[in-house]
DNA sequence: TAGTTTGTTCAGTTGAAACTGAACAAGCCT
DNA sequence: AGGCTTGTTCAGTTTCAACTGAACAAACTA
């Protein structure tokens, strides 16, 4: 074992202590309501916290630094960053002379808006096109083990839907528009 | 005990088993779109999978009948149609000489989706209307502990926030409008 | 009254997603 | 080379919402 060859582990005294993040209230408020909201919309609860740190905070921030104020492992401020990166809503900051990597809020939240609707909402949107396409291809596979009544109630019932799809679909350029 | 006072349980011979419910493909398919569609919305799986259910079903059908289809416990059966019922998704359907509960599949979505948006999506901005609010008023009183410049930056941010909100604000009327 | 049928409630279990610790990789400096 | 610093990956753990079994309630039958 290398033993204590330096005094550095007691001579630096690691600061005061090594958590200790000490927010102010509104910050953490903003942590938490961004939690919330993350969660709601089917998101990792810690993703929106990091996201409300950073939307708040005046400098951009390292991962040890949100780790050590989420009290969130190097691991998860990893993913959850990443996945932030991915959605638009954060970003790396470069410094020169430090090849740690800082992040900071993206502040235009219209534009992650935007990339919302068209990587969640639009893309799924079009899934739901292909799958009603497949469930009346799967009725006609399906026809010969129906009564005729009963293939006639199913049946109604899809065109009802690709009625509605088709209305939703018909609006989507409005809603697009409105948005930008 | 009373024992076998009738032949009754062996006379009937319940049926041939007491599962195999014996879906149609097409149905299948049905449920696990809606079931996926129900998580991917924030709701349990399983009240995604009993609308799909109902939505191709030609008659409106009990709770022991449901959960024997999805293979769900009377209790989930219970809550799932309970919050269906909530949503204003399905409805009770009353049989004259029975008095047990039988369900049916609301079929204008249209005006399921307009519930949706006032009971989820109208509501969490009321909310989220307060929120910010609060966290204002936080700010002022978080004042003393923090510098200058730290205070004006979260107030920016903050304003920014509202900014965002009230332009939401007045789209949703026209959103509204659209989807009535 | 006791028994049957049907639906609800709730404490406890379970499964899947989020999180963690630890090993690893990549880039720097001596 | 070895030794730092920083970030990623992944197997194992934890957490939490959904689900279940069982007790209960209500409404009817006999």
């Amino acid at each position: 074992m290398p033993s204590d060859t330096l005094i550095k582990s007691t001579g630096t005294t690691v600061s005061d202590s090594d958590a200790a993040p000490e927010l102010v209230d509104t910050r953490v408020e903003m942590i938490e309501t961004c939690g919330r909201l993350a969660q709601s919309l089917g998101f990792p609860r810690s993703i929106g916290e990091i996201y409300g740190l950073l939307y708040l905070a005046t400098n951009p921030m390292g991962m040890e630094e949100i780790g050590r104020a989420l009290s969130l492992s190097k691991a998860s401020v990893s993913t959850g960053t990443r996945q932030l990166k991915a959605l638009g809503a954060i970003r790396k900051v470069w410094r020169r002379e430090d090849r740690k990597d800082y992040f900071e809020a993206v502040l235009d939240l219209g534009e992650l808006a935007r990339r919302v609707y068209d990587n969640i909402f639009k893309a799924r949107m079009e899934n739901a096109d292909k799958r009603l396409d497949s469930l009346l291809s799967q009725l006609s596979a399906d026809r010969r083990a129906l009564d005729r009544e009963e293939h006639a109630v199913i049946e109604a019932r899809l065109k009802r839907l690709r009625k509605l799809q088709s209305r939703v679909k018909r609006l989507m350029p409005l809603v697009e528009k409105v948005f930008r």
